[in-house]
Parts: structure tokens; sequence; C-alpha cells
DNA sequence: CATACTCCATACGGTACCGTACGGTGGAAC
DNA sequence: GTTCCACCGTACGGTACCGTATGGAGTATG
């Protein structure tokens, strides 16, 4: 007799200029409400932090809002991951696309995430679980399109496909690493002048044509 | 009137060789022994896997034993996670210095590190749990003297100090995201011959006079 | 054999969360 | 204005864990 059929997500679309208004008064809320306060407690506390009540209590409502909206947590843990893939990927990928030269389209997409990963958490939160088979499967998607594309760019800037991939994947390990280790041990960077001027020579280094 | 003033552990040697004979049948528990399984079970589903009742079971023990040995779960947390911090660098580091080529001692450290690293997923989950304070100390100090140690191996090769320091960072970088990727996404990274290929001209690449 | 001490088992209360059952409300449809 | 239904509140039972209290079993020691 179970009667939560859920998954009645309406879009609602709120203005079409894009402006964030999540209208927190007395309004009703949707499932993508819940979905991005889920993001938002992953990048905070990480997957764990996904806990209905919690949630609940954080969005002003009760358990019985969310199983209308949700079957269960694990719903809700892919809506989130969902809504994850399609804004950190593409977003900035074109982005990048609208700088006609391929040296600097890859500079620039480098200097971007960098900055970008080191003031949000999110993605170290989401690294951290890597174990969780619904973060598996997203993880793999978005570091196959992700390196994928490096490595494209790579060829536009004159490498071999071969050579353009193995570039790519180094990047992206610099990339991870870089972000892994500011998140963990922040002390062990650079700062400031010296960070930029070290950041400078591993792209540098990546770039160069043996 | 707490009764359990614990740590009353004592080092209870097993023999000389290091032969690593847990005697799993019938015999007391040390404190060591609980914090071995804490590592143990750390490596295989993270911090939050260091639960007492689930850890007692696998022991083949209750939780009169736990907390007669440790005064809280926290406290069992801390022993694992110095065991580890005694384990995981110093040894690999003492082997290291058994070379005596400059350029070989940093090749082998590469290839040994991202090897062990590659099968034993310990680092990964504490790097996953780098928000716990107890972890990040541990995290600050291990990772301080690693990137130092290699560091002072690049200075060995012949770079001067800053340079080094920026090349060790960068290996380190390197290893992290390496291995990162290796535990998220292992399709990601080519597979057998040409990933040896692909790791030795990284190696090339961080060892190379500009 | 009695005592004492180390180590463990068991039972208990408490917390934080999941998921279900069901009753209620407020606004749109007729 | 009544009806209906999307949406939410509340109460409940269940699970997994932490930490405490206390009573032993086993072994050494007098």
């Amino acid at each position: 007799m179970a009667r939560a059929r859920a998954d009645r997500t309406e879009q609602k679309a709120q203005g079409a200029a894009g402006g964030p208004a999540r209208a927190s008064g007395r309004k009703k809320l949707t499932a993508t409400d819940w979905a991005d306060a889920a993001l938002a407690a992953i990048g905070e506390r990480g997957l764990a932090a996904v806990a209905v009540e919690p949630l609940a209590a954080r969005l002003g409502t009760t358990k019985g809002s969310f199983y209308w909206h949700f079957t269960n947590r694990d719903a809700l843990v892919e809506a989130a991951l969902t809504r994850w893939e399609e804004l950190c990927t593409e977003a900035i990928i074109t982005a990048t696309e609208r700088e006609p030269d391929a040296e600097k389209r890859l500079r620039h997409l480098f200097e971007e995430v960098i900055a970008a990963a080191a003031d949000d958490p999110l993605e170290m939160s989401l690294l951290a679980t890597a174990d969780h088979p619904l973060v598996a499967a997203v993880l793999r998607r978005v570091t196959e399109r992700r390196i994928g594309y490096v490595a494209h760019l790579f060829e536009e800037y004159g490498f071999p496909p071969a050579e353009a991939r193995r570039r790519g994947l180094l990047a992206y390990t610099c990339y991870l690493g870089h972000t892994q280790l500011g998140h963990a041990v922040p002390d062990a960077l650079p700062a400031g002048q010296e960070l930029a001027a070290y950041l400078e020579s591993v792209m540098t280094r990546l770039l160069r044509r043996d």
C-alpha cells in the first residue's frame, strides 16, 4: 500500500534570469530544493551529512516533506549527484571554449579549476566517498569527460592523440593532487606570489614540446 | 568513579624475528591488537568503520575488552593513527637511503610508493577523512615529512633548495593525484606496459634540468 | 586455599538516524 | 462552498552505535 510514489517532481521554473532567489519563507519545497540542500551538506561535511532529519531541520520542515518528494535517502543522494554532474563540468568547458588561442585555453582552464577547487570543497568531499556506488558512477563519468576534454585541448595545441592523452592525464593528476593537498594540508603549499609562480612553472612544464 | 583508567598497555613483545603471528585463538588481547584491527578497518571501509562493537565482533570479543584498554573510541583512533604514522613513512625512507645514486633514489622511491599505494587503500582512506582533527594532525606531520624528504633528494640530485622544494612538491602532488585517480576511477589510468611508460615519462619530466 | 588483580561478558540507558502510518491543512477546481 | 489532492506534521518502531555499570572467569601470589 506504499503511498509514497514520489518523484512527482515538477520543475517549477523560478524566473528566467536565473536569479537564485530561494524564497526561504513559508513556500512549498520542491525536490530540487532538497537536492540543493543535500549538495550543500556534502560540501560542508561530506556525504554522511546527507541525513534526512538534519536536512529537514535546516530547511525548516520535517521528514514528512522529504518522503513525499523522495522514496528514500539514496534517491536524494542520486538527485544531488546528478545535479552536481550537470553543473560542475560543462559550465567551465563552455566557458573555456570561448578562448580562441589553444595555449591560453589550457592555461586559463588550469588556473580556473585550481582556483575554483580551492574554495569549493564539494569535489574533495565526493572524492572522499568514491567507494559509494552512486558516487563512483558519477565520478567515473565526470572524470572521463574531463580528461577527455583536456586531452582534446592538448591535441588542438598540437600533440598527437596518444601524447595528448598522456598530457591530459598528467594535467588532471596534477590538478587532483594539488587540490587534495590544499585541502588536507594547506600549509604544505606555498602562498600568494610564490604559489602563482609555482603553478605557472607546472603549466609551462605541461605545455612544453619535448 | 570512572574505573577505566585504561592505557594499561604493555607491549608484549611477540618474537624478535618480527613474525606477525596474530595468534587469533583464545588469547588475551592487547591495546595494540585493537589498534591494528582499527587500522585494518580504516583501510577497508574508512574511519567510520572504526566502531567499537563491530571491531569487537571481528576480534571475537566484546566491548568489555575494548573499554578496558581504551577510554573511548577517540583513543583508539588516535592509537591507530599513531601506529600508521610510525609505519607508513620511515620504513620506505630508510629503504630508499640504501640506494647510493641520487637519480636512482628518486626513481625507485617514486616507483615504490606508487606501487604500494595502488594496493593499500589505507592512505586514501585517511585522506578521505582529512577533516577529522586527529587525522588532520597526522596528515600534516606525515605530508611535511615526505615532501621535505623528497625535496632533500632533489637537492642531492643537484637542484638548489628553492627549486628542489618546488620539484618535491610537484612530485608529491603527482603521487597524490595519481593514487587518488587510481582509487576513484581506475579505468582512467592506462594499463600494464602503457602505464609503466607513462610513469617513466612523468619521472623523467620531474628530473629534467631545465 | 584465600586473596587480589587482570581481563572480559552482559545488561542497560542514551543518541542519532531511517522509514512508515496516518492525520491534518490550505489552496485550486468544480 | 464543498471537494480534492498536493504537501506537510507527528508519532511510532527499528537499527546501529557509544559509553557505563557490574558481575564474574581466569590466573598469579601470599
